[in-house]
DNA sequence: CGAACGATGTTCT
DNA sequence: GAACATCGTTCGG
């Protein structure tokens, strides 16, 4: 990833722009690649009650707070992880959440992690796609940018289409910020809205 | 099909 | 003590 595309902008803004992109993982010299075709924008102190960062900081969500282009990761549900990449708008926290990729590269590791061979059940889920990229832990506040972890420009070109984030509960669920690839058979659940 | 639910443990009130 | 940015399985129509 060259100049972070921008990531120092409202995150609702930089949200749609990651889609599309290819999120790579090298590991034990072993590289995973996916395609990034759902995200989900979450804000800042104050600005989102369905956000990790709402309530202000906390030992879980510093890394929300810190520089831009990291990935935050944080484990939930007794048994899942889930990365963001955290953006940051003019000062305050924010991240996006990566909810599913298509997979390209490395796809025999990822059913390994994964103990599935159904290409579908690789990475379309926000804690499936950090089983089958090898995410972890320890990966909580790692930069962008290396050889190690990057999002690569590809030049796609896509309709985004648009719907409310899922999972969540509260005043500010019903923003429209969850971003798809149009069309995408790999989404972690269809779009809602065109309902 | 879809809806319901149990697993499982960290985090914050 | 409750909630949790989920997943996989089971159950019902």
């Amino acid at each position: 990833m060259q100049s972070l595309f921008e990531l120092e902008a409202p995150v609702e803004e930089v949200a749609p722009r990651l889609v599309g992109n290819i999120l790579v993982h090298t590991k034990n010299g072993r590289t995973t690649a996916g395609r990034i075709v759902e995200v989900e924008a979450y804000g800042g102190q104050g600005e989102d009650t369905c956000s990790h960062a709402n309530r202000g900081p906390t030992p879980r969500n510093t890394v929300m707070f810190g520089p831009v282009g990291r990935l935050y990761v944080y484990f939930t549900y007794g048994m899942h992880y889930m990365a963001n990449v955290v953006v940051h708008p003019k000062g305050v926290a924010g991240a996006v959440l990566l909810r599913a990729l298509e997979p390209l590269e490395g796809i025999d590791l990822m059913q390994r992690r994964r103990r599935l061979s159904d290409p579908k059940l690789l990475c379309s889920g926000p804690a499936r796609l950090v089983q089958a990229m090898g995410f972890g832990r320890a990966d909580n506040g790692r930069r962008f940018g290396t050889t190690r972890l990057i999002i690569e420009p590809d030049g796609w070109q896509g309709d985004i289409a648009i719907d409310t984030r899922i999972g969540v509960n509260g005043p500010d669920a019903s923003r429209p910020w969850r971003f798809c690839a149009a069309g995408s058979p790999w989404l972690s659940r269809p779009i809602r809205s065109a309902k």
